[in-house]
This record gives structure tokens, C-alpha cells and sequence, in this order.
DNA sequence: CACCGTACTGCGCGTTGTGCGCAAAAATCG
DNA sequence: CGATTTTTGCGCACAACGCGCAGTACGGTG
């Protein structure tokens, strides 16, 4: 293989994040070699999720942070992100919060962009990156082993630095929930983790967009403590919000515009 | 009928700025309006800036708001990059080893992402990013509290959770060294994190382009142990690498692809 | 050293998106 | 109601694109 493809292609992204756009025939010029062999390379960059092209060149993909955001969020977009909105209306000035890793509670972080004279701590990557730009929030990681299916972080170093901390809010997210068991996980770590997290903080709050209400996807599961808060989205049916009612749990049912029904 | 036309264009707007990209013939189906319509709506929320146009469509545009740090990775690239490689070719298999934050060490990140059977620990919110799709890497989070210039993580959770582990290499970043006095940063938090990283590996290694040789830039010092290795690139002037190889560091000057000269 | 497989490059061709000018339709205004 | 402005649809020339083909450099193998 020609020694410099590997090389052309990486400077090609270099130059188009750092001059932001790019053209085909600048480039051509630029590494002396024709239009179509640049026109390849940007083939194969776009594919690679490296930068995007426009017409007759290449510019730089820049995370949008809402883009980036409906792409994790993915179908229940609407619901997360009006959940998110209520659970950020929640935290006051001042207080310390804990978030989960997770799609969802990742939506709550991007609520809380904006908020000074917060402390968040948190296992989730997502939360992290949301974050990254809050200058006035203050962010403790709390560490672990990172799992990639849920970008969060697990195991002996998180449940270390937990017992070193306590909250005034915990927000948690989860793959399904039911009234009798609680949390259901996909691993026995991410559970242990979770009821850490509930005994760490003075209230708590589930986040779960309605077609997680009731699922038993794996066989995990994280007790709830005595009282905590299920949000969720209007698409919840009243069926199958009853037996969580029914257990003393309090319920919110979230409107489109992230407004309490 | 020219009803809707303010209407939408902003709903295309809406649309890329949600979905992050939007193709003309999608936008033409969804409004009902023909493909030149589209394009026309597309050059006029262009040229306000708006939006960017890819080819067949568009896409949300973003203020470069981090692009503090991409900059800074720009700066002495092909430096960091030869220094990463050389770096990773150091890295053997089954082992367990420790990354900073910082540029530099992310870099050499993104060099290890294709190896397998390996562990990496890091404070570094860029070693976290580039690692996060290495399945075949095992990555373990220190956490700690995020401090936003150096994207890193610092402070009594990071120290403690390092008072837990031990590395077979570490691999350190800095912002000015010196013979005497050692790893020259901003604030006192990375320089203590440093000093106890150092004493946790078996080998430790500084990854520095020749720029930052002998600089003092600020006034927190870290000592370096009895034995360790400078790695630079070739820019480095042999008397900016003396008063190293007189103290009895070993210094490794890297060439452009990434072997040592 | 000859051989072969892989990966990349350059070139030509058909396809596709794009910009522009023009005429018709809709909305605004006196 | 008629004039003006804005917007829309359509056709055309052009530029960019994707794809297949042939040639070439690199690395491994007998």
C-alpha cells in the first residue's frame, strides 16, 4: 500500500476540525493527488463517522449537542427529554445530586447545563460529557470499571467513592421496572450499584419513559427503598401505573412540555 | 402558495437541529413542496447561518465551543502523534497500565484502542473518550472531581481510588519540565496526583514535544522518582535534552513515524 | 527471486445534485 | 379590483459524485 494513506486521511480530518471546512479540490492540490482519490478517502471518513461532507468538499462533525443527544435518546426522544425536564426543575440551589449512567438521566445532565451553584456526581459517561461545558457545575466522577453497553461506570471504585459521599437527590435510570422487584438490570453490578446509590440519598427518583413500566428484560434486580418517585411520560396507562400507587410509590406523570399532569 | 414559508424553514431548522441531518427529498416529501423549494429554503438558512448544507441535504451547525481543546491537540500534532506511537509500542501484553490526562496521553490512547488483552486506568476524561469503543480494551475510571482546562480528574477520590491499584507503566503528560525540579502544572491537585501516580507504577514515562522542555510555565512542581523516561520528539535541542541525561533520566527521542532515533 | 494477494491510485463514464432564469400562482397593499 | 411583491414549479447547463476497470506499490510465501 502507499505509505501516506493512512497519514493523508488522518490530516484531512485534522484539517477540516481545525479550518472547519474543507474542499475537494483544495485538498487534491494540497496532497497531490486527484479529486477522486480525495473523494474516496472522504467516502471512507464518512463511514467512519469522522467528518461530514458537503457539496464539493468536507467539513468537521461537531457533537451538536442535541443531535448527539436524539441519537442516544433514539425513539422516546419526546419522553426523555420531558422527564428530564421535570426532574431538573426538582433540584435547588445548592444542593448535591447524584446521577446514573443511562439515556435518560444523560437528558437530565443536559437540563442542568445551565445551573450554578450545583454539585453533580455521577457513574455515567454520558452525564460527563453533558457536563464537560457547565462551567459553573461542579462535577465529581465517581469512577469504576467502564461498561460499554450502558457508558456508565461499575464495580469496586464506584461503590468506594459512593460511600465517601451523600446526596440530596438521586436520579436512576433502568432497563425495566417493576412495582414488586424494582429495578431490573442487565447485570448483578449495575443493580448492587443502584440500591448504593438509593441508601446514599435523601430522596429518590426513577426515570423511565412509559414502555419501561412493568418489563422484565433480564434478571437482575435492585430493591427500592421505603419512598421514592417514579417519572414518567404520558404514555403511561393508568393500568400500569396502579400497582405502583398501590405500593405507596409516588407517581408523576410528565407532559410533553416536561409539566407535572 | 406561500402560506407556510416562514413556518418552514423554521420547522427545517427544527428538524436538522433535532435529527442532525436532513436530506432534500426528505424535506421535500415531508412539506409537499418540490426539491427546488427545498434547496432554496436550504442557500437562503445557509447564508443567514443557520444551518450547513451537505450534499443532498443539510445538517445542524454549531458554534466551536470546544474547540479549545481539539485546538490544542492541533498544536505540535505530528510531534504528539510519533510520541504516542512510540509510547504504545512500549505497551505488552496482559498488562495493566495507567494514563494522565492531557493531549499527549490522549493521543497515545487513541493508538491503543485497537489492542486487546490489556487494561488501562485513567483520570483523563480523553482517554475515557477515545477508549470507549475499544471493546477489546478494559478501562478503568478513577474518577475524581473534573477539572475543565486539562479535561482530567483530580483530587481525594482519584487519590484514593490510586492508593488501590498499581500499574505496571504510567504514562504522564505536563505542561513544562525540568531536570531539577520536575513536572511543572497549574495547580498543586494535579502535581500531588502526578507524584503519587509515579509511585504506584513500576515504569513511569513522560510524554512531552520538545516545546515544553524546560519551560516553567507555572508554579507547582511534581518530583519525579529516581528512575524515568523522557520521551520527546526530534525538534528537542540536545541542550534542552542534557541537563536530562546528566541527572540519569533516560531520554527517547522519537522520530516522525513514531520510532526512536 | 519469482509469485501472489491486498490495498491504493488514476481514469473514463453514467448518474445525481445544484444553481439560475423564466413564467405562473398566491398573498399584500393602495 | 388591480398592481406589486414574494414564492413556487420547471427546464437546462454544469459540476460533483459513485462505480467499474486497469495499473502499481507493498508485504508475505514457497
Amino acid at each position: 500500500m502507499p505509505r501516506g494513506t493512512q497519514a493523508r486521511r488522518e490530516a484531512i480530518v485534522r484539517l477540516a476540525t481545525t479550518s472547519g471546512l474543507a474542499s475537494v479540490e483544495e485538498l487534491s492540490a494540497t496532497f497531490d493527488v486527484t479529486p477522486s482519490t480525495i473523494r474516496r478517502d472522504l467516502a471512507q471518513l464518512e463511514s467512519a463517522g469522522e467528518l461530514a461532507r458537503t457539496y464539493g468538499g468536507a467539513m468537521a462533525i461537531v457533537a451538536h449537542p442535541e443531535a448527539s443527544l436524539r441519537q442516544r435518546l433514539g425513539e422516546a426522544f419526546e419522553a426523555k427529554s420531558a422527564i428530564a425536564k421535570w426532574a431538573a426543575a426538582q433540584v435547588g440551589a445548592g444542593e448535591t445530586v447524584l446521577l446514573d449512567a443511562g439515556s435518560t438521566v444523560g437528558a437530565l445532565a443536559h437540563e442542568l447545563r445551565g445551573a450554578r451553584d450545583l454539585t453533580v456526581a455521577t457513574t455515567g459517561m454520558t452525564v460527563l460529557e453533558e457536563l464537560a461545558g457547565a462551567e459553573r457545575v461542579h462535577v465529581e466522577c465517581l469512577g469504576g470499571t467502564l461498561r460499554r453497553l450502558s457508558a456508565g461506570f461499575v464495580g469496586p471504585l464506584a461503590e468506594a467513592a459512593l460511600s465517601r459521599m451523600t446526596f440530596d437527590r438521586v436520579f436512576l435510570g433502568a432497563d425495566g421496572v417493576t412495582a414488586d422487584d424494582g429495578i431490573c438490570e442487565a447485570s448483578l453490578q449495575q443493580t448492587r450499584l443502584k440500591e448504593l446509590m438509593t441508601r446514599r440519598s435523601d430522596a429518590v427518583y426513577l426515570l423511565v419513559h412509559a414502555a419501561k413500566l412493568g418489563r422484565r428484560p433480564f434478571h437482575a434486580w435492585a430493591r427500592m427503598p421505603e419512598r421514592w418517585t417514579l417519572v414518567t411520560d404520558a404514555a403511561a396507562e393508568p393500568s400500569a401505573l396502579a400497582p405502583f400507587r398501590a405500593n405507596g410509590v409516588q407517581v408523576v406523570v410528565v407532559g410533553t412540555d416536561g409539566s407535572a399532569i
